[in-house]
Formats: C-alpha cells, structure tokens, sequence
DNA sequence: GATACATCGTTGGCAGGGCCAACGAACCTG
DNA sequence: CAGGTTCGTTGGCCCTGCCAACGATGTATC
C-alpha cells in the first residue's frame, strides 16, 4: 500500500478555488455546529436568533430572507426554538397572515452562548493565520460572497 | 415593508468568517454542480474520475482515501460511472477483496468535458477578483485547508 | 493449522443545509 | 367582486458527509 503515497489528493482538484471553498467549509461547518450542539442548537437557530436581535421581532418571511434561509426551514426552526421558549410567536393583529416571532430573554442568554461556543470555534478554524492574513482572508470572502448574493 | 431594510444580513453573521466559507460554499456549489450537471455528472464522479486518471487504476478504498470519500458514497459513485461506460471494474486477482477500478476511454473523455465545464465555473466564482487576489486567496485557503486535513 | 484481527465492498440509514411545489388563508389591487 | 400576491405550512427532493454492520477475504499470531 506504500504508506508514503497515500493521502494525495488529486492535483486537478486542490488547484481548484471551488474545491478549497468547499472542502474548508466542511471543516468550517462542523466546527461551528459541535459548537452549537454543545449549546443543543444549529446553525438555523443562530440565525434566527441573531436576526431577532439586531433586526427586532419580525414576520418568519422577513426572518427568512434577512438570514438567507427557505420559508418552510424557517418554520421547522422557529418550531424548535419556541420549544425551548427562545422565542414567542403571535399572530401579527395588523396583518393576519403574518406570524410575529420575538425573542425572549431565554433567546438572549440562549444567543449569548451560542456567540461564546461560536467564538472559539472561529478561533480554531483561522488558528494557522496570523491577524493580517485573517483580515486579508475575511475581505477577500466578503467581496465574493457580496458579488453572489446579487446576481 | 420598507424595501431599502431588507436584504439585510446580521452583522453577527457577516463577521463571522466560519459564515463566509459556508455560504461562499453554496455558490462554489451551485456553480460546479450546474457545470457538472451539463455533463451529466456530480461532484463525486470528478473527484473519482481525477483520481483515477492521476494515479492510475486503484482500489475503491484507496480511491475514497484520496478523494476524501466515504467507502460506501464511494461504492454509488463507481455503480454510476460504470453503468456510464467511464470505469470498469474488476476483482483483484492478488487480493480478492479488492475491485480494481480502471479508467476507461469514455471515461478520459468524460473527464475532459468535465474540466473544460468546470473551468468556467471557477471563471464565475472568481470573476470580481484580479488575477493578484486569487492567487492570495487561493494561498490563504490552501493553508487552512491543509492544517485542518491533518489534525 | 487454527484463532484472532484488519481490510474491503456493500447495504442501509441518518443529519444538515439548500431547495421547490402546492395549498388555504389572508391581503391588496383593479 | 376578481385576480394576483404574500404568508405560513406541509411534504418532498438532492447532495454531501457520516456511521454501523455484515460477509468475504487476507494477514499475523500462537
């Protein structure tokens, strides 16, 4: 078995951007979601949870489109966070189609453990980079993924 | 409903590197499966077609060990190729636990159109970026990247 | 040689994230 | 009122990444 040749990846794919991207995000997704499992949560949940509370109560559709997430995702979530009592959903009396999901104060501790557990998990995923290269790294990232998200 | 509030991601969320990769991955992947998906194919039949063809006729273990695949997503992928004519496979007469997976000649073709569709892919992921920032992104990713695939 | 251990292919299953189609209820416009 | 739209909800699909288990085979040890 030639112990000395395994573990090589074919060439055609680590050159390729699309193939980085995609293999770290495995690492990257399973990084942040032992963190959230720690803390019995997912990633929809920090979503919802952080669009709550930046954004304040909002309707499941807003939810859904300010966390980049598919109506019907967002109904399984919200499902399992008024569980928990992290949040509250009340018809909106103006709009009656309309679901207001607000977060509770459980919802905030909730988040507030989710960002510490979260926190540590970044630190390990960008671990090998020094502070300017993570900068670089992040700036990078953020001008592709603005260039996507439009078109 | 506000219009210019909308599309607003939380901030939360935009800082977090680990947020980047992941959703920077949905695109990766959309765009390399669309180009796959033109051939007929998915993101497991190239990593077995590139290996193959790098490394020559092998394993199906040994193919998973390079392309980073599970031994029974392995097992689907091959069914599929052969039933396409790309590979073939035979039992090891020196081990007859092993199939010894060989590349075929429509299975080289097959992998030319891939590279060719997929090339544009990275064309598109990459576009906003000059030739200067792929290379640094490229480079930063390569490093995260490796670090992770060992520990 | 017989016994344990490891490897290989295969089957079957699960989770997470990203989607889509359809429906009834409600709203809003003409 | 009629037509189109939004909203929540249900149910389903795909891809990738895993894991557990099994029988068959190979290897090493006693």
């Amino acid at each position: 078995m030639y112990l000395g040749l395994m573990e090589q990846t074919p060439a055609r794919l680590v050159g390729k951007p699309s193939w980085l991207i995609t293999q770290l995000s495995v690492h990257a997704h399973r990084l942040a979601s032992d963190a959230f499992a720690e803390a019995n949560a997912r990633g929809y949940h920090y979503r919802i949870l952080s669009s709550l509370d930046e954004f304040g109560t909002a309707s499941q559709a807003d939810l859904g489109r300010r966390s980049n997430m598919d109506r019907s995702d967002v109904v399984a979530a919200i499902n399992e966070l008024a569980e928990q009592g992290c949040v509250e959903r009340t018809t909106d009396p103006g709009d009656r189609r309309r679901n207001l999901v607000s977060l509770t104060k459980a919802g905030e501790q909730q988040l507030g453990r989710l960002d510490r557990v979260l926190d540590k998990a970044q630190e390990s995923l960008l671990e090998p980079l020094t502070a300017e290269s993570r900068d670089t790294l992040v700036c990078l990232l953020s001008e592709l993924l603005a260039h996507h998200q439009r078109g």
